[in-house]
DNA sequence: CCGAACCCCTGACGGC
DNA sequence: TGCCGTCAGGGGTTCG
Protein backbone atom coordinates (compact mmCIF):
# COMPACT_ATOMS: atom_id res chain seq x y z
CA UNK A 1 0.00 0.00 0.00
CA UNK A 2 2.63 3.01 0.84
CA UNK A 3 4.71 4.10 -1.90
CA UNK A 4 7.22 6.87 -1.10
CA UNK A 5 4.89 9.78 -0.33
CA UNK A 6 3.20 7.51 2.57
CA UNK A 7 6.19 6.25 4.12
CA UNK A 8 7.64 9.91 4.17
CA UNK A 9 4.13 11.26 5.40
CA UNK A 10 4.45 8.64 8.47
CA UNK A 11 8.15 9.13 9.06
CA UNK A 12 7.60 13.23 9.41
CA UNK A 13 4.26 12.40 11.43
CA UNK A 14 6.10 10.66 14.09
CA UNK A 15 9.86 11.04 13.72
CA UNK A 16 10.14 14.18 16.12
CA UNK A 17 7.98 12.65 18.10
CA UNK A 18 10.01 9.32 19.15
CA UNK A 19 13.46 11.11 18.93
CA UNK A 20 15.43 10.97 22.41
CA UNK A 21 12.89 8.52 23.43
CA UNK A 22 14.46 5.61 25.69
CA UNK A 23 13.10 2.09 24.61
CA UNK A 24 11.43 0.32 27.39
CA UNK A 25 9.94 -2.69 25.63
CA UNK A 26 9.51 -4.23 22.82
CA UNK A 27 7.03 -7.10 21.54
CA UNK A 28 6.78 -9.06 18.53
CA UNK A 29 3.72 -10.70 17.14
CA UNK A 30 3.10 -12.71 14.08
CA UNK A 31 6.48 -13.20 11.82
CA UNK A 32 6.82 -10.82 9.20
CA UNK A 33 9.04 -10.78 6.37
CA UNK A 34 12.46 -11.61 8.15
CA UNK A 35 13.10 -12.22 11.67
CA UNK A 36 14.39 -9.14 13.35
CA UNK A 37 17.69 -10.63 14.02
CA UNK A 38 18.50 -9.60 17.36
CA UNK A 39 17.13 -10.39 21.09
CA UNK A 40 14.82 -7.70 21.93
CA UNK A 41 16.08 -7.37 25.13
CA UNK A 42 18.16 -6.19 23.57
CA UNK A 43 17.47 -2.89 22.92
CA UNK A 44 16.05 -2.07 25.93
CA UNK A 45 17.43 0.96 27.42
CA UNK A 46 18.44 1.82 23.80
CA UNK A 47 17.87 5.68 23.03
CA UNK A 48 15.99 6.17 19.79
CA UNK A 49 17.28 8.76 17.24
CA UNK A 50 16.54 10.67 14.03
CA UNK A 51 14.09 8.73 12.03
CA UNK A 52 14.98 8.50 8.27
CA UNK A 53 13.85 7.06 5.06
CA UNK A 54 15.27 5.25 2.28
CA UNK A 55 13.26 4.63 -0.87
CA UNK A 56 10.15 3.22 1.64
CA UNK A 57 12.06 1.69 4.01
CA UNK A 58 12.20 3.40 7.47
CA UNK A 59 15.48 3.66 9.79
CA UNK A 60 14.94 3.79 13.27
CA UNK A 61 18.48 4.12 14.66
CA UNK A 62 18.42 3.09 18.10
CA UNK A 63 22.03 3.73 20.36
CA UNK A 64 23.33 1.93 23.82
CA UNK A 65 26.27 2.93 25.85
CA UNK A 66 27.90 -0.19 24.20
CA UNK A 67 26.63 -0.95 20.81
CA UNK A 68 24.41 0.76 18.16
CA UNK A 69 22.51 -0.25 15.46
CA UNK A 70 18.76 0.59 13.84
CA UNK A 71 15.62 -1.03 12.99
CA UNK A 72 15.45 -0.92 9.28
CA UNK A 73 11.62 -1.03 8.54
CA UNK A 74 9.21 -1.52 5.50
CA UNK A 75 5.69 -1.23 5.21
CA UNK A 76 5.07 -3.70 2.21
CA UNK A 77 1.75 -3.66 0.74
CA UNK A 78 -0.78 -3.45 3.92
CA UNK A 79 1.50 -2.05 6.47
CA UNK A 80 1.27 1.10 8.65
CA UNK A 81 3.08 2.96 11.73
CA UNK A 82 1.03 4.56 14.41
CA UNK A 83 2.77 6.31 17.48
CA UNK A 84 0.90 7.11 20.54
CA UNK A 85 2.26 9.72 22.46
CA UNK A 86 1.83 9.17 26.55
CA UNK A 87 1.41 5.42 26.64
CA UNK A 88 2.79 4.00 30.05
CA UNK A 89 2.07 0.34 29.46
CA UNK A 90 1.80 -1.65 26.45
CA UNK A 91 -1.81 -2.20 25.32
CA UNK A 92 -3.43 -5.16 24.03
CA UNK A 93 -2.42 -6.04 20.45
CA UNK A 94 -4.95 -6.53 17.63
CA UNK A 95 -4.55 -10.01 15.76
CA UNK A 96 -2.39 -7.82 12.94
CA UNK A 97 -0.25 -5.45 15.64
CA UNK A 98 3.25 -7.66 15.01
CA UNK A 99 5.53 -5.12 16.40
CA UNK A 100 5.65 -3.04 19.64
CA UNK A 101 8.25 -0.55 20.79
CA UNK A 102 6.94 1.02 23.83
CA UNK A 103 9.19 3.94 24.89
CA UNK A 104 8.98 6.52 27.70
CA UNK A 105 7.88 8.89 24.73
CA UNK A 106 4.98 6.88 23.59
CA UNK A 107 4.08 3.28 21.67
CA UNK A 108 4.87 3.03 18.20
CA UNK A 109 2.97 0.09 16.54
CA UNK A 110 2.94 -1.84 13.01
CA UNK A 111 0.04 -2.91 12.33
CA UNK A 112 0.38 -5.62 8.58
CA UNK A 113 -2.29 -7.90 8.07
CA UNK A 114 -0.51 -9.41 5.34
CA UNK A 115 2.40 -9.31 6.79
CA UNK A 116 4.81 -8.36 3.44
CA UNK A 117 6.57 -5.68 5.69
CA UNK A 118 9.92 -6.37 7.65
CA UNK A 119 11.30 -4.97 10.92
CA UNK A 120 15.22 -6.11 10.49
CA UNK A 121 17.62 -4.83 13.01
CA UNK A 122 20.84 -3.72 11.43
CA UNK A 123 24.18 -3.45 13.82
CA UNK A 124 25.18 -0.20 12.02
CA UNK A 125 25.38 3.74 13.43
CA UNK A 126 23.86 5.25 10.29
CA UNK A 127 21.29 4.04 7.59
CA UNK A 128 23.43 1.33 6.17
CA UNK A 129 23.96 1.69 2.43
CA UNK A 130 25.51 -1.41 1.71
CA UNK A 131 22.60 -3.51 3.59
CA UNK A 132 21.56 -6.09 1.34
CA UNK A 133 18.28 -4.64 1.45
CA UNK A 134 19.69 -0.80 -0.02
CA UNK A 135 22.23 -1.91 -2.47
CA UNK A 136 20.74 -2.26 -5.27
CA UNK A 137 18.38 0.48 -4.78
CA UNK A 138 18.10 3.61 -7.26
CA UNK A 139 18.48 7.46 -6.54
CA UNK A 140 15.91 9.35 -4.40
CA UNK A 141 13.75 11.17 -6.92
CA UNK A 142 14.36 14.20 -5.09
CA UNK A 143 18.14 13.85 -5.38
CA UNK A 144 19.42 16.23 -7.40
CA UNK A 145 21.26 13.48 -9.51
CA UNK A 146 18.06 12.17 -10.54
CA UNK A 147 17.22 14.15 -13.71
CA UNK A 148 16.27 12.77 -17.66
CA UNK A 149 19.83 12.10 -18.38
CA UNK A 150 20.13 9.94 -15.26
CA UNK A 151 16.51 8.35 -16.19
CA UNK A 152 17.60 7.56 -19.80
CA UNK A 153 20.68 5.77 -18.43
CA UNK A 154 19.14 3.43 -16.65
CA UNK A 155 16.16 2.41 -18.98
CA UNK A 156 18.84 2.13 -21.83
CA UNK A 157 19.49 -1.43 -22.67
CA UNK A 158 16.30 -3.01 -20.99
CA UNK A 159 14.13 -4.91 -23.18
CA UNK A 160 10.83 -4.32 -20.53
CA UNK A 161 8.36 -2.31 -20.30
CA UNK A 162 9.03 1.51 -19.46
CA UNK A 163 6.59 0.62 -16.42
CA UNK A 164 8.23 -1.94 -15.11
CA UNK A 165 11.34 -0.56 -15.45
CA UNK A 166 10.23 2.05 -13.66
CA UNK A 167 8.70 0.07 -10.47
CA UNK A 168 11.79 -1.82 -10.60
CA UNK A 169 13.49 0.98 -8.25
CA UNK A 170 16.88 0.38 -8.98
CA UNK A 171 16.67 3.20 -11.28
CA UNK A 172 14.80 5.81 -9.44
CA UNK A 173 13.24 4.74 -5.89
CA UNK A 174 9.34 5.40 -4.60
CA UNK A 175 7.22 5.05 -7.35
CA UNK A 176 4.89 2.43 -6.91
CA UNK A 177 2.20 1.02 -8.68
CA UNK A 178 0.06 4.13 -8.36
CA UNK A 179 2.69 6.83 -8.91
CA UNK A 180 4.27 5.18 -11.93
CA UNK A 181 0.93 4.89 -13.42
CA UNK A 182 0.20 8.66 -13.05
CA UNK A 183 4.00 9.54 -13.74
CA UNK A 184 3.14 8.07 -17.25
CA UNK A 185 0.12 9.92 -17.46
CA UNK A 186 1.76 13.26 -16.83
CA UNK A 187 4.20 12.23 -19.47
CA UNK A 188 2.30 11.15 -22.21
CA UNK A 189 4.12 8.10 -22.47
CA UNK A 190 2.77 4.51 -23.39
CA UNK A 191 3.47 2.28 -20.45
CA UNK A 192 3.76 -0.23 -22.91
CA UNK A 193 6.68 1.07 -24.38
CA UNK A 194 10.08 -0.95 -24.37
CA UNK A 195 12.34 0.87 -21.65
CA UNK A 196 15.37 1.66 -24.27
CA UNK A 197 13.14 3.04 -26.89
CA UNK A 198 12.18 6.15 -24.23
CA UNK A 199 13.82 9.40 -26.38
CA UNK A 200 16.11 11.82 -24.64
CA UNK A 201 13.53 14.29 -24.25
CA UNK A 202 10.27 11.99 -23.04
CA UNK A 203 12.83 10.84 -20.74
CA UNK A 204 13.20 14.36 -19.29
CA UNK A 205 10.01 14.72 -19.21
CA UNK A 206 9.23 11.71 -17.15
CA UNK A 207 11.99 12.20 -14.67
CA UNK A 208 10.19 15.68 -14.20
CA UNK A 209 7.03 13.82 -14.00
CA UNK A 210 8.23 11.55 -11.46
CA UNK A 211 9.52 13.96 -8.97
CA UNK A 212 6.23 16.33 -9.50
CA UNK A 213 3.56 13.48 -8.79
CA UNK A 214 5.72 12.69 -5.87
CA UNK A 215 6.18 15.62 -4.41
CA UNK A 216 2.28 16.65 -4.88
CA UNK A 217 1.00 13.53 -3.44
CA UNK A 218 3.99 14.68 -0.27
CA UNK A 219 1.94 17.61 0.42
CA UNK A 220 -1.28 15.90 -0.09
CA UNK A 221 -0.37 14.03 3.09
CA UNK A 222 -0.44 10.59 0.11
CA UNK A 223 -3.20 8.93 -1.23
CA UNK A 224 -6.11 6.92 0.74
CA UNK A 225 -7.42 4.41 -1.79
CA UNK A 226 -8.87 2.61 1.34
CA UNK A 227 -6.37 2.67 4.61
CA UNK A 228 -3.45 4.37 4.65
CA UNK A 229 -3.36 6.84 7.11
CA UNK A 230 -0.14 8.54 9.03
CA UNK A 231 1.59 7.77 12.38
CA UNK A 232 -1.21 9.98 14.29
CA UNK A 233 -4.25 8.61 12.15
CA UNK A 234 -4.67 11.42 9.55
CA UNK A 235 -5.52 10.16 5.97
CA UNK A 236 -4.17 11.40 2.55
CA UNK A 237 -5.51 12.96 -0.42
CA UNK A 238 -3.89 12.73 -3.20
CA UNK A 239 -6.67 10.25 -4.35
CA UNK A 240 -8.66 13.14 -5.80
CA UNK A 241 -5.92 13.72 -7.93
CA UNK A 242 -5.28 10.49 -9.38
CA UNK A 243 -5.64 10.83 -13.29
CA UNK A 244 -5.65 7.57 -13.65
CA UNK A 245 -5.03 4.48 -11.32
CA UNK A 246 -8.02 2.58 -10.49
CA UNK A 247 -10.03 4.63 -12.94
CA UNK A 248 -10.49 2.09 -15.93
CA UNK A 249 -13.31 2.90 -18.25
CA UNK A 250 -13.78 6.54 -16.41
CA UNK A 251 -13.23 9.45 -19.24
CA UNK A 252 -10.16 10.67 -19.24
CA UNK A 253 -9.87 14.00 -17.07
CA UNK A 254 -7.62 15.57 -20.01
CA UNK A 255 -9.58 14.11 -23.57
CA UNK A 256 -12.90 12.09 -22.35
CA UNK A 257 -11.39 8.82 -23.79
CA UNK A 258 -11.79 5.81 -21.46
CA UNK A 259 -8.87 5.13 -18.96
CA UNK A 260 -7.36 1.71 -19.97
CA UNK A 261 -6.42 -1.12 -17.65
CA UNK A 262 -3.79 -3.96 -18.76
CA UNK A 263 -1.72 -6.03 -16.53
CA UNK A 264 1.63 -6.02 -16.54
CA UNK A 265 4.44 -7.97 -14.43
CA UNK A 266 1.28 -9.36 -12.68
CA UNK A 267 0.30 -5.88 -11.90
CA UNK A 268 -2.33 -3.82 -13.00
CA UNK A 269 -1.65 -0.86 -15.29
CA UNK A 270 -4.02 2.39 -15.59
CA UNK A 271 -3.37 4.84 -18.92
CA UNK A 272 -5.24 6.77 -21.02
CA UNK A 273 -4.63 5.17 -24.57
CA UNK A 274 -5.30 8.70 -25.99
CA UNK A 275 -2.84 10.50 -23.78
CA UNK A 276 -0.18 8.28 -23.66
CA UNK A 277 1.99 6.99 -26.88
CA UNK A 278 4.48 4.55 -27.55
C1' DC B 1 23.13 -10.76 -16.84
C1' DC B 2 18.21 -10.16 -17.87
C1' DG B 3 13.43 -10.88 -17.64
C1' DA B 4 9.37 -13.51 -16.31
C1' DA B 5 7.01 -16.17 -13.05
C1' DC B 6 6.19 -17.28 -8.43
C1' DC B 7 5.63 -16.60 -3.80
C1' DC B 8 4.84 -14.58 0.88
C1' DC B 9 -0.35 -13.42 3.47
C1' DT B 10 -5.00 -11.67 4.64
C1' DG B 11 -9.19 -9.22 3.62
C1' DA B 12 -12.67 -7.25 0.61
C1' DC B 13 -15.76 -7.70 -2.97
C1' DG B 14 -18.58 -9.51 -6.84
C1' DG B 15 -20.99 -13.43 -8.83
C1' DC B 16 -23.55 -17.57 -8.32
C1' DT C 1 -25.69 -17.00 3.75
C1' DG C 2 -21.86 -19.39 1.93
C1' DC C 3 -18.37 -20.53 -1.29
C1' DC C 4 -15.17 -19.29 -4.92
C1' DG C 5 -12.45 -16.57 -7.89
C1' DT C 6 -10.16 -12.19 -8.28
C1' DC C 7 -7.84 -8.40 -6.76
C1' DA C 8 -4.87 -5.31 -3.70
C1' DG C 9 -0.60 0.62 -2.81
C1' DG C 10 5.68 -4.51 -2.56
C1' DG C 11 9.48 -6.88 -3.65
C1' DG C 12 12.76 -10.91 -2.77
C1' DT C 13 13.73 -15.42 -4.82
C1' DT C 14 13.91 -18.73 -8.31
C1' DC C 15 14.06 -20.36 -12.78
C1' DG C 16 14.91 -20.36 -17.73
Amino acid sequence: MPELPEVEVTRRSFAQAIEGATVLQLRLGKPLRWPLGVAPEGLLGGRVGAVSRRGKYLWLPVSKPLETGGLLMHLGMSGSLAFTAGVPSLPAAGPHDHFDLLTDRGLLRLTDPRRFGAVVWSPAQALPPAAPLLASLGLEPFDPRFNGEHLRAGLSGRRVAVKQALLAGDIVVGAGNIYACEALFLAGIDPRLMAMKVSRPRAERLALAVRGVLAQALEAGGTTLRDFKDAHGVAGSFQMQVQVYGREGQPCRRCDTPIRRIVQGQRSTFFCPQCQKK
